[in-house]
DNA sequence: TCAATTTTAATAAATATTATCAAAAAATAA
DNA sequence: TTATTTTTTGATAATATTTATTAAAATTGA
């Protein structure tokens, strides 16, 4: 059980100038539990805790923090959007078996080489394939 | 004005067991000659010489190209997913003030090095930024 | 504490996607 | 060619998802 440090979490509010909120606080420390949430586990989620808050505050929300560079997007084909805390540049790995992403340290440098830095704002990458865990599981059958 | 290679189309549903249909055709085409294309594009292009077509019939046979490996998923930030004829490797680079999508050969061996070639399936890069056209057109105000 | 401003909750409205099914079309066999 | 089987289409209903609206509540700074 990570201890959320809600401190800090109310830093990264006040330096965009939004105000902190119960519900505010409540979403990152589930994004930052979690590692990547999209809107129906995080509705999930949350009903547990604070079964009143609606959903368009969840929405809501979420888009403000994406437009204020809080959270990223992470499109991943065959599922939801998720999000994820900002943080320096990571490629993920998604099991297209059991839907897991995990992070991926990769220095992308060499692909980066040919572009003017000035024209790139950011990059995603994601690698699909299967994790070792379903590996493992399908080497049983 | 580009020729349409409608032996070509057929033979790739036929690859797949899929029937050829004037429907089919005519998506595959527009996304042959257009590269990148999404749902409400399509429906728009298609509008002018299918307008009895069906959105349901759009979305459907898309679905189903995907399954099949015809088409190529790309979903991008802060966009609709867009569709593409599925061809080898490339990254796209999207420019976030017109949102044109470029092809990129980019060589991503140096990435995957890492990784066991089995448990990879495919690889999504994105490169975000502004591209030569937009950058002129900035540096003129 | 008070006032200005922002945010929330509830819900309506708008969008987007999928399911249903009878009719039509395509592929195959005779 | 024609008949038969199977798949696909179009229309539309049903779902699902997202955004907009607005009065009430909460936050922040003076």
């Amino acid at each position: 059980m990570e201890v959320i440090d809600y401190a800090y979490l109310e830093s990264i509010l006040n330096k965009k100038n939004l105000k902190v909120t119960p519900q505010r606080l409540h979403i990152l420390s589930l994004i930052k539990q979690f590692g990547h949430m999209d809107i129906d586990e995080l509705y999930l989620q949350i009903k547990k805790n604070y079964p009143y808050m609606s959903l368009a505050t969840i929405y809501k929300n979420i888009s403000v923090m994406v437009e204020n560079g809080i959270l990223n997007e992470i499109k991943i084909a065959q599922q939801k959007t998720k999000y994820e805390l900002l943080a320096d540049f990571h490629a993920h790995f998604i099991c297209t078996n059991c839907k897991k992403i995990e992070d991926l340290d990769i220095d992308i440098s060499c692909i980066l080489k040919g572009f003017d830095q000035a024209s790139v704002q950011s990059v995603q990458l994601q690698i699909y394939g299967i994790c070792n865990a379903c590996q493992k599981k399908k080497n049983l059958i």
